[in-house]
DNA sequence: CATGAATGAGCTTTCATTCAT
DNA sequence: GATGAATGAAAGCTCATTCAT
């Protein structure tokens, strides 16, 4: 004779076999939604769209996210705003030169941001901005802002330990973001129709634009502007 | 009382009117449609309003182009290619050094392009690229290659004067160009909606890039990275 | 050879069929919403159905009203609002008795409005009134405060005059509005299904509500409460 | 340390519980229904927020009822059919003159039904009616009818008595009818937006229309269709 | 029995495009 | 050529109903 243990286990997996199941839906909503909406854009994608793509129906997307603009919020989160904590938690722990800490810094957000379909999103951003005020208000406080602030003190460090020349920290932010947006928005725009001698290969201009701004902070790189230099 | 033959020949001299406004119409069109595109973006943009815009009926607009996606189309081509031949001509024309031609570059093209509606265009295609392969082609080779050349023939007559390091030109064009692309894509995305102390001064940045470049092509600048020193 | 007055006629002629056409729309839109929000309720009804039933497409309803809220306002104000001016033209160039003023104004009541389908907006709205906030407050204000003071001019005239009794005018407005909402609401409801002897005649009803108000009002009818006497 | 039967035993008592709770979901349902269908109408409650009311889930609600619209009936059909039997009998025990008797009667109607929730359903029934055709013919026999016929008697005892006028009957009840119809229609829908110096009293107004309505009758009460009287 | 995740028909509204005039 | 009334295919979102667990 079964124990009655054994029923109450029963009933036990049974609701976490359902819950397991509910907690997968929203991971698997938010991966459809971020393929589609970087692909096609915010306008252009449908909510039903990205049901499919989810294995689920439209009325299903409503259950979890309750509008097209949360959905797209909520992407954002997923993928962008969650990482800021750990990022600034490594700046904080990093124990090497500030030049070596900024190198870090672009070339991982390049591996896990820039060369993945994230980067879409910071396309995706730029251009429909206009279009939708309110996830553009969204964006610009939960990516901008502690994006800027990221840079700044990674900056402010440099400055700090006499590492960097006292810079306007203002266009310093700025000089370091440029390269990526625009690595960013070329991926996403001309990047793939290209291709031949002049093909942009990323981690290469990556690596010439770090030197660059070193260079330009008052850190003396081997070579500024390039890496292979011309005979 | 005059006759009514007279208010017939009124009827024909506004059709006159009409006939020389015909050639005119596609111009219109073009250019109010130019104007929306570029401030709400190409689906935010109703057929009509373009029409109402030029001060024709809907109806004609479509008489004109057979789509809006034509029109989009029309509009990007009608304005790019004019101003490089001009360009290439004031290069070779230019008796300067070469850091003051590249500084004349940038900063005439902020004046010029980047701070006018043209810049729109920029963001525009950037933005649309990837919904109009075909027009992103077109734009790739009629802008983004004579544009490279541009930049491309600036650096090089540095190099071959002596006046620059010799660097890899590939990475060197996009060194230019970023802050350029970034400047007309912040413009027209998330810089209108800031302000206070953070907000980007487009020709104090485009000093500070300047500077920066220069510097790492071998140029003493006075101040590298920002203009506001420190004390 | 014709004249090219004729031409012109003809242009004109053609721009006032088309006129005429447009003109012709609302009408039939609200007649035909006026016809299935009365005999479906105003959520129950699709704007595509009343379209439908004015012979045109969905998209054509929207072209006229801006919102289904919108085209209801519309049935509203071209069935009742209407209507008050003349009322009280009516009402002010009234030379008889109050009495007699106030038996026209209700007899006159149920022939041109509770007798037609536009009592069924009162019973519509006296329904919905809760789930629509703003159009209740639409229809209060365009309909029940017009229609109140209507009647408290009558019974004020009455008074003045020296033909009533000086009564609350408040309660007052309420005994002779309670009679036609009883039968819009009647009709609507339960009225079609009841047949046989029990069966209400509108007219008959009314007749014996007048002489009981008038009789509480201090005139003395021939006989209250009813109009055939029993042996 | 307990033995995990003591948990299924916790857990069959919970069944216990259940089982015990079973014979009352209907009601629960039922009840809820009540509320919300008379508090946000029928096409805008929700049958969730009724199942949550309830305290039971969605998926339950449908096991007790196949339909919403079967879940309205059978409300409609609870919330009837129960006082009349308890009011004959007060009517037929009655001591006092008939003018007394329907003064008690419509007083204590408002009492106990109109100033209730109860009244809520003679407003959803008025509403809804000509969308449950099926069910306005139940309401018609188990609730119009006996009510007429409440009315009907008490008019009788009054004529034959030789306390009223002898009117005609039908009228009569219709007289009595409409003001409370009036009040339940009003308290539930314009009612609640009201207030200020125009604001229904409920008890001033069944008083004067009591007056009124005896007046008519032939019984001479104080001051007819008003409380107050003007200097 | 009870649950609640999932469904999909249905609603209002928008707008590129057509075509009779 | 020019017009603008008319169209109808979408799109986002809701909610009664189903059914695997």
């Amino acid at each position: 004779m079964p124990s009655p243990i054994k029923f109450c286990e029963i009933a036990g997996s049974v609701r976490a076999k359902r819950a397991r199941r509910k907690e997968a839906r929203p991971g698997e909503l938010l991966a459809a939604a971020l393929d589609l909406f970087v692909e096609k854009g915010f306008a252009a994608t449908r909510a039903e769209e990205i049901a499919q793509r989810a294995g689920v129906s439209k009325g299903t997307l409503f259950l979890y996210f309750s509008s097209k603009e949360e959905l797209f919020k909520a992407v954002v989160r997923e993928n962008i705003s969650v990482r800021f904590p750990e990022w600034r938690a490594k700046l904080e722990s990093f124990e090497g030169s500030t030049a070596e800490l900024l190198r870090t810094f672009m070339t991982q957000w390049w591996t896990h941001v820039g060369d993945t379909p994230v980067s879409g999103i910071t396309k995706l951003m730029t251009s429909e901005a206009s279009n939708f005020p309110e996830l553009a208000a969204f964006y610009e406080s939960e990516v901008i802002q502690p994006g800027d602030a990221l840079i700044r003190s990674i900056l402010q460090r440099g400055i700090v330990r006499g590492e960097f020349h006292p810079v306007d920290l203002k266009y310093g932010v700025y000089t370091v973001l440029a390269p990526m947006l625009f690595l960013a928005m070329w991926k996403h725009s001309f990047g793939p129709g290209k291709s031949g001698p002049n093909k942009l290969v990323p981690e290469e201009y990556l690596a010439v634009q770090i030197d660059t701004i070193l260079n330009g902070l008052g850190v003396r790189p081997a070579s500024p502007l390039n890496t292979k230099q011309l005979p």
